[in-house]
Parts: C-alpha cells; structure tokens; sequence
RNA sequence: GGCCCCAUCGUCUAGUGGACUAGGACGCAACCCUUUCAAGGUUAUGACCAGGAUUCGAAUUCCUGUGGGGUCACCA
C-alpha cells in the first residue's frame, strides 16, 4: 500500500532486515540479481542488514555448485551480505538443511495448537482424487480426508512410524485479507485455499512453512520475493497468524517478461539472447564483458522509477534513492539494448587503472601477453569506445601481436588505384623516418601538410596508414595509436605494406 | 478453466483530480563534430488499452470489457 503519512516514512526509515533467499537449484537469474539488489539497497538505506538464506530443502533439486555460483555472483555484483552461510552471523544457522531441529520444533507448535495435522493420504489416493475433481470440474484440492482425524489416534499412528506429510489447517469458512505494499489489500476467499503440505514424507519442511518460521526468527522486517508467490500468499499469511507473530512488509516484485512483452524467458529466448551475446544469467553476464555497475543499474531501473532525469545511476547513488514506494508492480520486458548503453556509460566513468585492469584478462584469455605499461596508454583511446569490456579485443589485441600483412585490396582506399597508393606510402614513409621525434603530435602535423600539398583527404591517407599498421580498417585514433605501437613498428609496418603493393 | 496480479511512446519509466500542449532514458532517424569506429552535441518521430460512471475538471477515482502475466505439487 502505498503511503506517505509521516508515521510510517519513520517506520520505514528504521533498520531494516532483509534477506535474499534463493534455493541452490541451478544458475543466477537476472530477476534474482534484481531482488538481491533492491534487499541490499533497502538493508543500506536503513543501516540495516542484508542476508543470505539458502532454501535447500528440496534435495531432488539440490545440483552441486549452485550455492557458490550464488554466493561469487552476489559478490561479483557488489552484494556484500552481513549475514550468511559462509561468514556466519547471530541469527543462523542459514542454510536451511542446518535448521531441521527448528522446524520440527515450530511444526510441533503448529500442531498443537490444532493448525496443523498428520496426513496419511498416499500420492495414489491424492492423485485419484485429484483426477476426480478434475473430470467435475471442480478446482483440484485437497479433500481433507485427514483433517478430522483424533489428534490422539493421528499421533499413534504417527509414533508407530508410519509414513506421513503434516498439512495445514486452512480456515474453511471467510476471507483472507492479505497487503502487498505495492498492491494494496488482496482478498481472497478461504474456500479458494488449500490444506497445503507444511512438512514432507521426507520429514523436510516445505518453502511455504521453512520460509515463514526463518523469516520470524531472523526477525525479518521486509520480504521482496517474486509474485509468483502472489498465489500462495494468503497461505504464508496464515501460517504467520496462527503462530500469532507479526508479518513483514511485503513486497511481490514484478517478473521480467521476453524483450517482446509477451511471456517470460523460454528456452528459446535463452538460446537467442546467448546467439546476440547476452545472457540471462549473472554468471553468463560477467564472462560477455558486462560490468555489475552496468548490470545493477539495468536491472534496477526495471521495476523502479529512479528519478525524473538521471538513469545512470552508481552503486551509492542508488541506495541514496532507493524507496520501496516508487516501486513499480507491472512486468517489465527485458531490453538487452539498455544495458548495453548502462554498461558502457558505466565503463567510461572508470577510472583508468581500474578499466586497465578489468580489460587485461580479456585480452589474455586470447593468448597475448599484455604489457602494462602500453595497456595504460591504450586505456585513454578506447574507453570510448566500448559497450563491454571483451571490445576491447578488436579495438587493442593488434597492440599486443605481429599482424598479418594486409591484402592489398585493403589497403586501398576508395578510388585510388594500386600505384598511386604505393607513391603515396613511399612518400609518407620518407616524412616519417626524417622525424626528430615520434609522438601523436609531432606525427599529425606533418601528415597534414603532406595531405594538403598533394591534394589528398585525409581518409585517403590516414585509411592506408590504418590498414598498413593495425593490420585492420577500424582501430583507435590513428596517431595516438602510432606513438603506443612506436616508430620502429610503424615504419617496418608501413615499408612492408608499400612493398607489397 | 478457477483464483490472483498488471495495463502511459517499440522498450524501461515520470505522473498520487487542475501546474499535461503527458516529462525523462534506451532504441530508431536526421544533422553537427570527425582520420575509421565510437563518444559528444542538436533536432525529430513516438503513448495515457476500450467503453461507461463520478466530477466544474480524469492518465490519475469506480465499474465492465479486452489484453498480458502469474498460479493451481510431498518445487521453490
């Protein structure tokens, strides 16, 4: 709901605890980043705290490595959490598998107060019911078959080991009002809910029951989760009723929709952001040359309005701004070309050494070995230039390599022919050997005479030059890249170009 | 299909009854700058889903419809 009455901005301004709390089940989402980001964001502007929850409790879908991919991507975004399965903290354990104990303590609790009952139904029995209902006509749902069952013979039974599920005992009768803060009051009818399954056969706890106890335990303040929990709202806000605790703020943020608008991410949308070097992935982001300054900013800004003029947006700047009031509750499509423009711009605001330092192992990992001192020289006439940092390969790896000698047909310019770009060379190539010194300034000057005396443009000259040093038609400014290469590269690189003419 | 959520330029958004001739950003187009590619600058195109209702006045409130999304598990 949104609000702007005094007493609860205050409320608001106080420390917030949030949590990030994704189930170790496969790679980091872009939507996940984005949740992360906005409980950061939110821990920060409150001087709060930020943690990480992980939710493993359905080991089917456990896959190995998930939670430290999770883990390198917060860090990689620049999520520093407070509290955590790694780095500990006073409300833990985090990891959901180490908190069996808890549960069944609190599910005990659920049970004795009669919200929560023993459910001896087999899968066989739920299916052939379900199958029922669903030939009716009628919504599939659990039949409550054990719901009247004596607590004393369910107990029994439940002693001797016999095999079971605890469900909860969803109000039959009324409505639920639940409030998003983002949505307002959501009412819905309690005949509409489910007797839903707290604890598993397995004996594990399921998200709906695990999530709520940690989140009253770690004293949660403010949930943002995706609204594909909408459905299952009314269901948790119960469960935290019967318990008699206090519920967070929540906040059912938006989910992100396929670039056209219409439906989310399928494999095949995956398959094509991949094909046009993008990816929905944190991880696949990093490895394409995005920056997490560029990835926080892009990803921020779907579902928030920032402010009325400036997008690009740091870190702390963010944070500085951030209100879970300007919030937005619609479905945003992803626009791969907005963080291209997010990531460049934040490139260009690096400082030097530091862009140096992320381009390095770019180049690298094309086998080259990179000279620091040339790489600084070349930071200045690329920064520009580049959407994401493996850019810099086409635009500087030639620094770092013999180059090929180009084909003829290249080092031609538009109109000329063969041999006149061969005198041209030759006599470009005398200026640049007679010349006391060899930087972009004592360079340019006498090109640009040379230019005007023989009646040439510059794309003429400057074209061939290009082509005969860098080996390439596009590359940094020409001069500037003259003086980082040096004389003794370009001249040989300018003599053998016009010998092979 | 039931239930729930959402609805402003192509996209992300500003907008909380009069300041709206609806603002910004990305993209697209044009021009300027220019040695290539960029960056930068200037300009242009471009939207309140539809219909009712409330009101002196509606993008903003209400209703209906339509469209889109989510969800209906011993997954999260």
């Amino acid at each position: 709901m949104k609000s702007n009455s005094l007493l609860e901005d205050l409320v608001d301004l106080k420390p917030a605890r949030v949590r990030f709390a994704p189930s170790p089940t496969g790679h980091m989402h872009l939507g996940s980043a984005r949740t992360a980001l906005y409980n950061y964001l939110l821990a920060k502007k409150t001087g709060g705290k930020f943690i990480l929850r992980i939710e493993d409790t359905d080991q089917k879908r456990y896959v190995p490595g998930a939670e430290q991919e999770l883990i390198d991507g917060l860090r990689w975004l620049g999520l520093e959490y407070d509290e955590g399965p790694d780095i500990g903290g006073p409300y833990g354990p985090y990891r959901q598998t180490d908190r069996k104990a808890i549960y069944d303590e609190y599910i005990q609790k659920l049970i004795d107060k009669g919200s929560a009952y023993p459910c001896f139904c087999t899968p066989e029995r739920l299916a052939a019911v379900r199958e029922e209902q669903m030939k009716n006509k009628v919504q599939p749902r659990y039949d409550g078959h054990c719901r009247g069952m004596d607590p004393g013979g369910a107990q029994k039974r439940v002693d001797s080991g016999e095999k079971h599920v605890i469900r909860f005992r969803m109000p039959k009768e009324g409505k639920t009002t639940v409030s998003d803060h983002l949505r307002g009051e959501i009412t819905v009818d309690n005949t509409t809910l489910d007797d839903s399954v707290l604890i598993k056969s397995d004996g594990w706890p399921t998200y709906h029951f695990a999530a709520m106890v940690d989140d009253h335990l770690m004293e949660i303040t403010h949930v943002f989760r995706g609204s594909e929990w909408l459905g299952t709202f009314p269901l948790h806000a119960n469960i935290i009723r019967a318990f008699g605790w206090q519920e967070p703020v929540w906040v059912h943020l938006s989910v992100f929709l396929k670039p056209s608008g219409k439906g989310k991410m399928s494999k095949r949308e995956k398959e094509d952001a991949i094909k046009d070097g993008y990816s929905i992935f944190v991880t696949g982001m990093s490895e394409l040359g995005f920056i997490p300054e560029g990835l926080n900013n892009w990803t921020a800004l779907m579902g928030w309005g920032a402010g009325e003029t400036e997008d690009v947006l740091t870190l702390s700047e963010m944070i500085d701004k951030f209100d879970i009031d300007k919030l937005n509750a619609s479905p945003a499509a992803i626009n791969f070309a907005r963080l291209d423009h997010f990531n460049g711009e934040h490139i260009r605001r690096l400082e030097a050494w530091d862009l140096a330092k992320r381009i390095r192992p770019y180049l690298e990992r094309e086998g080259l070995v990179v000279d620091e001192g040339k790489l600084q020289m070349i930071i200045p006439i690329i920064r520009e230039r580049l959407v994401t940092l493996d850019d810099c390969v086409p635009f500087a790896a030639w620094f770092f390599k013999e180059v090929a000698t180009p084909p003829a047909e290249e080092l031609l310019p538009k109109g000329m022919a063969a041999q006149q770009v061969k005198q041209m060379g030759a006599e470009v190539l005398e200026i640049l050997k007679g010349l006391p010194s060899f930087s972009h300034s004592t360079v340019e000057e006498p090109m640009r005479k040379y230019i005007e005396e023989k009646q040439l443009s510059p794309n003429q000259v400057f074209g061939f030059l290009r082509v005969a040093i860098s080996g390439q038609k596009v590359s940094p400014p020409l001069f500037e890249s003259m003086e980082i290469v040096g004389r003794d590269t370009v001249l040989a690189r300018v003599a053998r170009a016009v010998d092979s003419l």
